[in-house]
DNA sequence: TCAAAAGTGTTCGAATTACACCCATGG
DNA sequence: CCATGGGTGTAATTCGAACACTTTTGA
């Protein structure tokens, strides 16, 4: 058979959009881009599409190179193509989203990246469509954190309710009545309570919790109702 | 400055997805592909982008293509780029959702391509992964309709209740109470009704209503909840 | 002993569900 | 006059929102 002649190709990047939570707030991984143009600016982790790999292959390959970390959370969120978008040369990007552990993310691995983590709300101005995307799949993941409950891959294996609800608190940009979190959030079934406290955050200490892994992947395609009602949302 | 040596190029095309709706049932507009391979093979409506064109751009010009028409609410839903999904050469595509007025699809135009509305159900099997765009279109679609109103982008100007009702059914592949159904819709406010009848349904006739479009903009993005129970989803 | 965060119940109103009959009309 | 689909109301329940005090303990 005869390729597709006279048509254009053009390179193919992924970006990942690489989320974090400290216990208090959303960050975001960004790095110093290693090459020109915008050298030494702040950037998405990103990578070009390789001839025999898949995107997802591309985007998991990308968050490994910088985090050392594999099986992680990461979504493709949509493709950004606007012919200009990269001066240098017409470059797709499709970018995913990434939920991760933060503690998991060893930092000898980045170095090489000048990797810094930010928080969400003060990130430095990024290169590109970089901001376009980020905003964009803050979007995405309050969408999906509505319905489902993937905001867990941000969480270490024992995690607090007072920092589940600081995470939701900061996903939404709300105040959460703590009381009907709790309910709301126990009703799911999804967690275990432990025998042990973080002590950390208060003299009182406040009790671990687990994931329920079993209701977890049997839940995850139910629809949830974590949703704040609208005017409560801060759609900034 | 220098170009990204080095890195390979892939082939663009971006696929629509043409849903249509016959005041009964969810349609799908699907093409005989025209080039090889899997010539005179179902397939969605697509085509490759061009050097100088964005992502929207070519997706609407291919639309348009198609049927002639313009303005068309089409949305990006997300990039496939198995490396083996096309046979002939690697070819990422993008897929997009176009909700259309059926009645303005203007046949004339298609001849070309051999088109032909399918109902949602029972379309033929289509071209490499195509399916599975579809599927995702589906799902991509009863995400957004259950919190946005744009089911209402494929009715035409004037349409009725229980064409309305039909829709909804149709999507979410559920039985609604039409009562609660019209509570609810009537609360949003986006209805206004006029004084004809559309006869064709039945001896009474129905009222036809038109969509307040300064309150369709406006409440766009405003979170709605038309979203059936989990246990009355057919997640088919 | 007190500051600081964790944890816990109840009441009220709104929204959602379930449910059944009359209406208008063309044939 | 009757078959067909269009249109309407109410009661029961569930769900979400609002709201404040007690507990624990390290400093």
């Amino acid at each position: 058979m005869t390729k597709y002649t006279k048509q254009s190709r053009f390179l193919i990047a992924v970006d990942c959009i690489i989320f974090g939570f400290d216990g208090e707030h959303i960050k975001i991984l960004l790095i110093k881009r290693a090459l020109e143009p915008e050298k030494d600016k702040w950037s998405l982790m990103g990578g070009f599409v390789k001839p025999e790999e898949s995107l997802d292959g591309a985007a998991n390959r990308v968050l490994s190179q910088l985090t050392g970390l594999e099986g992680v959370y990461l979504e493709q969120i949509q493709a950004y193509g606007d012919p200009l978008r990269d001066p240098i040369e017409r470059t797709l990007s499709i970018t995913y989203f990434a939920l991760i552990d933060i503690n998991k993310y060893k930092t000898q691995l980045s170095d090489q990246f000048h990797a810094e983590w930010f928080l969400l709300k003060d990130a430095p101005k990024l290169i590109f469509d970089h901001d376009k995307m980020v905003e964009n799949a803050k979007e995405r993941i309050r969408y999906k954190a509505a319905l489902h409950p993937i905001l867990f891959e941000l969480l270490p294996k024992k995690f607090t309710l007072p920092q589940l609800q600081n995470l939701y608190e900061d996903v939404y940009n709300t105040n959460i009545d703590n009381r009907n979190f709790i309910r709301k959030i126990s009703a799911t079934g999804l967690l275990i309570k432990l025998p042990e406290k973080d002590k950390t955050g208060s003299k009182k200490g406040a009790f671990y919790f687990k994931l329920d892994k079993k209701k977890y992947q049997a839940n995850f395609q139910a629809f949830l109702s974590f949703i704040p009602k609208p005017d409560k949302l801060i759609t900034s």
